[in-house]
DNA sequence: TTGTGTTTTATTGCCTCC
DNA sequence: GGAGGCAATAAAACACAA
């Protein structure tokens, strides 16, 4: 930053502190009180000194505070006339003052308009570049406040959908071993009854209604069939599809084992074994898919 | 009273905009 | 190039427990 921008807006005014909390603010612009005195930035150095607080008066100013006002007027400030050169402290705002930039931070939308400026400054007996400041601080709060309640609202987005993760998981697991249970069923009676027979009573459900129609004759002999390769067609929309549950019209769709209506789920392992048969990229690339997806 | 953590006020340096 | 905003930071003021 270049040092005259804040040379020049801090240290010409000041202001000291009465009792009971009132401010009185006092302006040196145009050939005022204060000129001349050492002021923070280059002329603050060059004198071997830079002040930490333009805020705070150098003994200089303090002589000249007390020149312009004397000494009865100063009696009642809260600003030690005889402590030598120290820095005066700095001030908190009074509590009246803080609400007066609160609301104008509210009714402005966090900006400072430069006449909105000098006016507050005005009426709160403060210097523009402090209320400037404050502006400034104010906004900076207020963004973290933001940055809190967005994070906030990401982690309980967040939270929630672990949880239907989890949920979708256990569901999951599931309709799995339903699918191992039904296959160990399907492999006990091939043994005793011949495959055509065993074929139409395992998709037998899916005859049902026009969905389960579909699914069997696009799925032909196996659901992996029915995935031609094309556009639209790909094994995550065909899974996606396989894996939705069925809607409520489509309830009686499937096995019909009262947990909610079951749904069609090929059995991984047969389509391995049927890419290996038909010696099918896709439908080797599709099994595999299946099977991440799973987990 | 004192040590420590938090809040507020102010500065500094960089960046953007007009 | 000046004005103003912002991030980072310093330091005073304040709160509070031990």
């Amino acid at each position: 930053m270049d040092p005259g921008r804040n040379m020049i807006s801090s240290a010409v005014p000041f202001r000291a502190a009465g009792e009971g909390g009132a401010q009185v603010f006092l302006f040196g612009g145009g050939g005022g009180f204060l000129q001349g005195a050492p002021v923070v930035g280059a002329a603050g150095a060059a004198d071997g000194w830079r002040r930490k607080r333009p805020f705070q008066l150098t003994a200089h100013e303090e002589l000249q505070l007390q020149l312009e006002l004397g000494d009865d007027e100063l009696a009642g400030f809260d600003y030690e006339l005889h402590g030598g050169p120290q820095e005066r402290t700095k001030r908190r705002l009074t509590a009246e003052q803080v609400r007066e930039l609160e609301l104008s931070f509210e009714e402005e939308k966090r900006k400072l308009e430069p006449e909105r400026k000098s006016e507050l400054a005005r009426r709160l007996g403060i210097a523009p570049r402090q209320v400037a400041v404050w502006f400034q601080n104010r906004r900076a709060r207020w963004k973290a406040k933001q940055l809190e309640q967005d994070f906030d609202r990401l982690r309980a987005a967040h939270d929630e959908l672990l949880a239907g993760r989890d949920a979708l998981l256990a569901d999951n697991d599931r309709l799995r071993s339903q699918v191992i249970t039904l296959t160990d069923k399907l492999q006990a009676k091939e043994s005793s009854v011949p495959a055509s027979a065993l074929q139409a009573a395992a998709y037998a459900p899916f005859e049902q209604d026009q969905l389960c129609t579909e699914t069997a004759t696009t799925g032909g002999a196996a659901p992996a069939a029915g995935y031609t390769g094309g556009a639209g067609d790909s094994p995550e929309s065909y899974l996606a599809g396989a894996r939705s549950p069925p809607s409520s019209s489509e309830d009686d769709c499937g096995g019909g084992d009262g947990d909610g209506g079951a749904f069609f789920l090929p059995d991984p392992d047969a389509l391995l074994a049927a890419a290996a048969e038909e010696d099918g990229a896709q439908l080797s690339n599709w099994a595999w898919l299946w099977n991440e997806q799973q987990y």
